[in-house]
DNA sequence: CTTAAATACGGAGGGAACCTCCGTTTAACA
DNA sequence: TGTTAAACGGAGGTTCCCTCCGTATTTAAG
């Protein structure tokens, strides 16, 4: 299962709705890694063995339910970030990192286009988990700026965005191959950005 | 008015027809630019003055209408790769034009979506437009390649599904000018692509 | 153990959007 | 003007979204 849940006071929340929250979450995660997460809330309420309104009572919007299914893994992301930053020089660990990033997406092709909209809105939803994610780019590109390695006049958010949309598209078969590439070209004209505008 | 619409052979097509798909075309541009692709259809076709009905005859699928829609914008897309072409270096080409594709996003909002959408699928819908964005953005590169200005052993169209991954999102403030770095930082990035693989 | 109160369950049903189908209307051509 | 192919338009089936509330279950107090 995944989930813990704390309840800050007053009565234990029930058995059941434990019980229901942390099976809405494992089927939800199924589902949406099966057929992205624009699928029907009823059916993940159908195979989750619940009413929808028990769904839509732990997760008011669908938002809210496929931002706690991909909490974990954007947690496993953040940790990421933090050992790599500890073991690798900065510009090395901030590569791996952002392959990293590709191998989430990669993992649970409903995952794309989840991680895509977490990456989206500078304000919107998705804000808790969307945090997570661009604190740990941005560790990893701080590092990487005052190292020498690289020059960032760009929000480093940005550079993730373009390895999503890279990837958030149809399967292709060079898929995951095509975001390392461009991993690689982003790294590259990092290292000495600003000095190609001159047209 | 945005279209032309040949007959191959037969009757002439019908006068109500041709105006009716004109004003489709026209409303739906509207709509698009100012809620996105994902507008309802039947708000298109009541302010266009049609029956849903009619809207479906013209444009079987959504996907229809909004291929239909921006096949001029593409069109006007294509056009100016080959006159800047023609008229820079190749670099300088293939930056300005990327640049223009970017200033085609932001023009109409909702275009962002659309030509996202555009670049999306490799042998998918929008197969039509898609294909003369994909040729424009392969000339460009092709040139500058042959002229030694970059390196690419990735698939040009990726570049752009980048920028597009940028540009796609909620409307930030900056949103323009984040693109336009990218766009300088892949230029740098490609006139050194592979090199920077050696972690 | 019993019982009252709090909490959670679940699905009926209203609403919106999608798309199809077909009886009616209209324009093209002789 | 008449015939006929083509186009019109909207009613209605389907699917999904989400809310609301009567019923069932759990907790914890007595």
């Amino acid at each position: 299962m995944s989930d813990r849940g704390d309840q800050p006071a007053g009565r234990r929340p029930r058995a059941d709705a434990r019980r229901n929250r942390a099976r809405l979450l494992d089927t939800a995660k199924a589902i949406f890694a099966e057929k992205g997460s624009a699928a029907g809330l009823e059916e993940i309420a159908r195979a989750a063995g619940v009413g929808i309104g028990t769904l839509y009572r732990h997760f008011p919007t669908r938002d809210a339910l496929v931002e706690a299914v991909y909490r974990n893994e954007t947690a496993q992301l953040a940790q990421a970030a933090e050992r790599l930053a500890a073991t690798h020089r900065p510009k090395d660990a901030l590569r791996q990192w952002m392959l990293l990033f590709v191998d989430h997406m990669a993992a649970k092709r409903g995952m794309a286009e989840a991680l895509n909209a977490l990456v989206g809105g500078p304000s919107g939803l998705y804000a808790a988990t969307g945090a997570q994610v661009k604190q740990a780019m941005t560790l990893l590109t701080d590092r990487a700026v005052a190292a020498g390695d690289i020059r960032l006049d760009m929000d480093p958010i940005d550079l993730l965005r373009a390895v999503a949309g890279v990837a958030s598209l149809e399967p292709e078969p060079d898929w995951r191959q095509a975001a390392e590439r461009l991993v690689d070209v982003l790294i590259a004209g990092l290292e000495r950005a600003g000095s190609a505008g001159a047209a």
